[in-house]
DNA sequence: GGGGTGACCCAGT
DNA sequence: TACTGGGCCACCC
């Protein structure tokens, strides 16, 4: 799998997120670990700053529930509106956790 | 090719 | 609870 495929690959996923439900790009990568042979958080983080213009970002969040520099303002209002339990500084992510199982 | 950087994560202190 | 160190992988000097 390409890196060109792997980011497809990424945006694919997120885009299945539910409302009110966020993955954390450790839970993305992981995802993604079977299919394509790479795992990691890092990169998943990454690939959303780059190209996540185009998919519900905001349902991706850090594995402590943190919202992405410099967007926290934009994502909570998004968030909120979507219904996700919020928790401080972001989102409660022991209860909004979504993976991909859930939801086939 | 080598080294720094980043929307990360986990275990240890 | 807060910091550190190691691992991670693509990108850009």
């Amino acid at each position: 799998m390409t890196p060109d495929e792997y980011v497809e690959a990424v945006l694919d996923l997120v885009e299945r997120i539910p409302e009110g439900r966020v993955m954390s790009y450790g839970a993305v990568a992981d995802a993604l670990a079977e299919r394509s042979g790479r795992a990691s958080a890092r990169l998943v983080g990454n690939i959303m700053a780059r190209h996540g213009g185009s998919v519900p970002w905001h349902r991706v969040v850090s594995s402590a529930g943190r919202l992405p520099p410099g967007h926290e303002r934009e994502a909570r209002a998004r968030l909120r509106a979507e219904g996700v339990p919020l928790r401080g500084e972001g989102v409660d992510i022991r209860v909004a956790a979504w993976s991909p199982q859930e939801g086939m």
